[in-house]
DNA sequence: TCCTTGTTTCGACGACTGTCGAGACAGAGG
DNA sequence: CCTCTGTCTCGACAGTCGTCGAAACAAGGA
């Protein structure tokens, strides 16, 4: 246990896949991975924190801005960015006393194609140039 | 309780908000309801089977077409296809002795919109003819 | 050095979820 | 009428999840 986590950013990388849902089955490996992701996204807490640094000015947010909103234990907090982390949507980096989280906007993309209807969606074009 | 489910399509219609995730923080109330339709689309099963079924040859498919597919048995495939219609993603209708599944497809977009970066997801300007 | 503040990890607890078998309901066809 | 097939509902069970308090770790300042 040398590294911070165990698998931090493995899914990030593994929902690759562009087909979009309603264009052919998803095979059963595809289907996990997507719903390791679409888990971590089924939580309101989790996906305000997501949002919350998201649309924080430039792109990034300590934890301490994140623990005010909710009326929630700092641990817990904690526990949802850790999945949050883990399943490749945030990363952390620690400056000084804080530590800022910023979120890894392809993986969003990526789902928002595999949900589309069309699969088009532009705007994330240059994820694999 | 003389409908066939309680609140079978309640989500679908909560579901209209479409500033994307990363552009304003989400309420408590439209992170509640994207997080139930997240929550249902959080198992490989139940990703698997809306696959199935949007992909099928007329967008439909009949229950005893998706059975087979899994390893799993009748009243499981049963309660999952219950977790995706109570989330407003698919409809269920009896035609004769089968019944067949269909994908809402509007809700689809609308998700993919929200997790779009820049919420620009064109192909749902056609959604309600 | 010690102390204070920010963040995470560790156990523990109740609540929810996925799965099954048994049984009930709905149509079709004798 | 009865029977057969397809699908759903009902309990029950193990496993997972969200939450907390206590404690540990990390960095900065007195």
């Amino acid at each position: 246990m040398s590294k911070q986590d165990s698998g931090e950013q493995l899914l990030a990388g593994t929902v690759e896949c562009c087909s979009p849902l309603v264009a052919e089955p998803l095979s059963g490996e595809q289907s996990a991975d997507l719903a390791r992701v679409f888990k971590a996204l089924g939580d309101p807490v989790r996906l305000r924190l997501l949002s919350l640094i998201a649309s924080h000015a430039g792109g990034e947010a300590c934890v301490c801005d994140l623990t005010d909103v909710f009326d929630l234990s700092g641990p817990t907090i904690s526990h949802h960015l850790k999945v949050l982390r883990q399943a490749g949507l945030i990363v952390g980096e620690r400056r000084g006393t804080w530590i800022y989280y910023r979120v890894l906007p392809d993986v969003l993309g990526r789902l928002a194609d595999v949900l589309s209807p069309t699969g088009t969606h532009r705007g994330v074009g240059h994820l694999a140039p």
